[in-house]
DNA sequence: CGCATCCAATACAAAAACGTATCGTCGTGC
DNA sequence: GCACGACGATACGTTTTTGTATTGGATGCG
């Protein structure tokens, strides 16, 4: 499904397992996946493998957390660009934008699901801490993102934000079932802006 | 985990299995299950296994089909009982709560995100028809909520169904990272109400 | 230039999971 | 009440997957 057939080199054989393994849980899904899946998508056999990881939930734990990183990364870098530009509605169509459905974000969803029915301690912790920082990082899009239109939330903002992120989710699992499902855009397109309008009041007026 | 002792009809063993599935899907994660762990939930043996079914793909399927059945069949029991005695408010209040978050709706997602990653197009194809028979329901009682309290949505209906879907799969997101999480319960009690009437007008208005 | 070290390939043993074949048993229909 | 048929128990062989131990080679360092 990849490429490789370089010399490869010895370095970042973690970052290379890693990278395949995303695309081999999207593709096979959590239940099929085998030490020798990984290894072999990667490029390398199973030596790698074990000198890099110690089982297969360690891996999707692992990329998992570089994924949500990535993914938290970017709608910062979309909100900072915008920010300084200073750009009007840009802003949170940027972040937005940064959010919209991929193969990648199927797999932070299929991970997190999977992660929630690990026994290991760490990988509900790290699952929640990520959660919450997407969560956290949520609500401040949508504070700026309704200064920006000089409104105030008549719902208190960590809600809304719950709720922006549950449109996100919805419209993830649309284009995941029915990659061809126009809902799936016109449900950010469309719906999200006329929620956030319905949620809020012009600044002056004061809230609720 | 369960009983089981008595003298073991041979029917309905299907059932019984079925119904130790849910639990075992979500206790261990779908990456663990394996046919033992499914009879022995079950109190049955390997050979009543695979006189019911061919393989643990099929029963994640069956239970799947099952429980989301289970779950639209719910949902239309609350809007019937109240459409009949023409409560107002009560009739979206009870739909809502037929769809609060339990340990079957977080079956049902996990085994959504399982099923589109099964090669087997029977699988997508259930899951597709069932996903739209939540989503068709939905529409039906966000139309009659609104009809309720004389309002006309600003944005098209199955819009603001999918919209309302994506609320309640981030809050059951929310509780099953954090079963204590308050903002679940907020998330449909405090935003969702605002958000439908944030993107509804009075009946007589007209719309948009 | 040679040495030590790390990492990946390979091979292999052990365990886990699967699926089948067989047998017993309990309902069911005659 | 008897025989048939379906269903579930048990046992077993096979396949899959795992994890480790050993080896070879490349890299960094002196």
């Amino acid at each position: 499904m990849t490429e490789v057939k370089a010399p490869r080199r010895r370095t970042n054989t973690r970052a290379r397992l890693l990278a395949a393994a995303v695309d081999v849980f999207v593709e096979r899904g959590a239940r099929r996946v085998t030490v020798d899946d990984l290894v072999s998508a990667a490029g390398y056999t199973r030596g790698a493998f074990y000198s890099n990881f110690n089982s297969v939930d360690e891996v999707l734990l692992a990329a998992f957390k570089q994924e949500a990183e990535k993914q938290i990364q970017a709608v910062r870098d979309a909100v900072d660009k915008h920010t300084d530009t200073g750009s009007s509605g840009l802003l949170i169509t940027a972040a937005l934008e940064a959010l919209r459905p991929t193969q990648d974000r199927w797999f932070i969803l299929q991970s997190e699901v999977m992660l929630q029915s690990l026994r290991d301690p760490d990988a509900r912790e790290i699952s929640a801490a990520t959660f919450a920082a997407l969560n956290a990082q949520l609500v401040e899009v949508v504070e700026l993102a309704l200064d920006r239109i000089d409104r105030t939330p008549t719902v208190p903002v960590d809600l809304l934000a719950q709720t922006v992120m549950g449109v996100f989710l919805h419209s993830l699992a649309l284009r995941t079932v029915n990659p061809e499902d126009p809902r799936a855009d016109r449900l950010l397109d469309e719906a999200l802006p006329q929620v956030l309008d319905g949620v809020s009041v012009p600044r002056s007026t004061g809230q609720r």
